[in-house]
DNA sequence: AATTGGCACTCTTTTAAAGTGACTGCTAAC
DNA sequence: GTTAGCAGTCACTTTAAAAGAGTGCCAATT
């Protein structure tokens, strides 16, 4: 199916990658005329024509209609992708406006919106962050309050700062100083534990009951399973300059344009993507249809997870259309999760 | 400057009436002959068209050129939305579903996302909805955890279960017992007033601090002012829909929708507006340039405040295009804004 | 055998011209 | 005051023609 650097000659990857970048930079067909001025190959258009040719036979590239020149396919951004792409390092002013805009702020929430943001205005694209995991991270406190009949608020608190609330309802009736004493007992317990092994550890207790002495002990137990137990929310995302993809003229259809956005606004299809990326390591990219969510058809995904403590928590990532300067936005995204997972590390970032 | 219908005979407003009600539902510029058929007056084309000269004269009325017929000013709107609107019951389907999902959840601030989301589908444009004002709400239980240094991270729940959070900048380091203290002393005194109240409360406190007999005292209190006397983040508001104004082909040029929903992402303009319509009760109607805001020009927003044990908490609309139908629209608001300080009372929603 | 120049052909885009339809404003008649 | 009739304006649509860009193929060249 896919076609690697071996089925061609140097010339033609040579010629793929010219005409990859001249499109990505002017956005219109490339013509043998014009790739054979820009490259550097001293080819005739006509050479150049039986080439294109080729190229086409293995599906790399394709013309709009008869009489115009060629513009890469999806198999053929992803040959340049993968195999014939020179990156760019980052701009020191960007990574410069990076750090200083994370460290503005020490609040997780906030940074993960000012993380999305700096994305967009650099990229002048679609930014797009994920929530840190909940699973990855510790529980630091917690804390219930009756409301009426028998519904309990629990607000917890996990790694420095971040608080959860969540309603919760409970068998029977409970009065404040009961609700305390359990707050206290699973305090002292679990503090300091993942919230992924809270889970655990609560499971096994509720199963080998005989263990358990005091009435205010079960019912802290069962109230915490009422809390952590059941499947959270899915997990959410941060989305932030969608307005400058309605600059791009290949997304301008208002029919697309509209699709794309209630794809954003409906969530489902970015966070499965998202997810997908969540499970590799480094910078993956999703080309065009490869993301196989039709909104997305005319666009492409560069993401990176973001990691704290060497532990994998989120993913970020920039969208734009597929005609986008892969070897700038390559290793910005990379560059970005890199200094955004550093930022979130409270350990490294108040010393 | 603005026209009423004493300058006008009634047949001239007849006409201006059912020219609107026409543009509304057609969406072209109506012209003499189209207009003599839908009216029930029985005038020539000829008549009409001198009436419409001198609707014209008064800025009622305007033609996009000389061959076209007239389209309303926002003169024309106004005075037809003032003196000529037939408003319609509401189906009592809508109220019903309207009703129904309003009543799905007890969270206010999921229940203000369902308001939003409710008002876009059922009148397929954008439904706007600010979160309720802090000011109106009552303490019901604070908390302090520390964190490093001198950080304090202050949790405080509002109401039945709105919870807050916030850090603060302590001058000495707290341990978590004297903390605990602090807290223990600002729930009994304050539980259960206005934040408004509170903070007014503190700032008395502050300035004749002879009273005052501990130092736990005075730590509890200044804390509390740390977390309640700056300027809260400006409130915000929960906007849906936005895609459904991607339909209306009035909107439909590129740049305006990038205006616009650029004017909607940075809030400002939208917090702005919807501030004006929390002073006035009842249901406000902004159209086209109205507002005062470029980009909404070709819009208009139909608001209404809502409120909580007959105090105004907050504010919600529809946002959608000037030609829009003012008189399902406008009882739909008046409507939805009721509903939604209903089921936003917990009196009464859980009796 | 690979490369090149040349030419016919295809298809889009641009431009111009002509035609159509929907109104209006004015005037004179009712 | 109301109406019919008519000339005039302007946008929109259709049609035709021309220009431009690029390809594919073939025969000549290296």
């Amino acid at each position: 199916m896919s076609v690697n650097t071996l089925d061609l000659n140097d010339r033609s990857l040579q010629l793929l990658k010219t005409l990859v970048e001249r499109y990505i930079s002017e956005g219109q067909p490339v013509g043998s005329r014009i790739l054979s001025k820009d490259s550097e190959l001293k080819l005739s258009p006509a050479t150049i024509r039986n080439v294109m040719a080729d190229l086409e036979d293995l599906g790399l590239i394709h013309s709009p209609h008869t009489s115009a020149g060629r513009i890469p396919t999806v198999s053929g951004y992803r040959l340049f992708v993968d195999s014939l792409l020179t990156v760019k390092p980052l701009d020191s002013k960007e990574i410069n406006r990076l750090y200083q805009g994370l460290s503005e702020t020490e609040d997780p929430s906030h940074m993960i919106g000012t993380a999305s943001k700096l994305m967009a205005d650099l990229t002048r694209m679609a930014g797009v962050v994920t929530m840190p995991k909940r699973e990855l991270v510790c529980l630091r406190h917690i804390e219930f309050l009756p409301l009426s009949h028998n519904r309990v608020l629990v607000i917890f608190v996990t790694n420095e700062q971040e608080v959860h609330n969540k309603v919760i309802h409970t068998d029977k009736v409970f009065s404040a100083p009961e609700l305390q004493q359990a707050a206290n007992y699973l305090n002292s317990v679990y503090c300091g534990q993942s919230l992924m092994a809270v889970r655990t550890a609560i499971l096994k207790e509720l199963q080998d009951d005989q263990e358990r002495t005091t009435q205010a002990m079960f019912d802290a137990i069962k109230m915490a399973q009422l809390t952590f137990d059941s499947p959270e929310k899915t997990d959410d995302f941060v989305l932030t300059g969608e307005t400058n993809l309605m600059g791009f003229s290949e997304l301008a259809d208002r029919h697309h344009l509209k699709n794309l956005f209630e794809a954003f606004s409906q969530k489902q299809d970015v966070i499965h993507l998202l997810d997908q990326s969540m499970k590799a390591e480094g910078v993956q990219i999703f080309i065009g249809q490869e993301s196989g969510y039709q909104p997305f058809d005319q666009c492409s995904l560069v993401t990176s997870s973001y990691s704290v403590n060497d532990e994998v928590v989120g993913v970020l990532g920039v969208i734009g259309p597929t005609r986008m300067a892969y070897e700038k936005i390559i290793p910005f995204v990379d560059v970005t999760a890199k200094l955004l997972g550093a930022a979130l590390n409270p350990k490294t970032s108040t010393p």
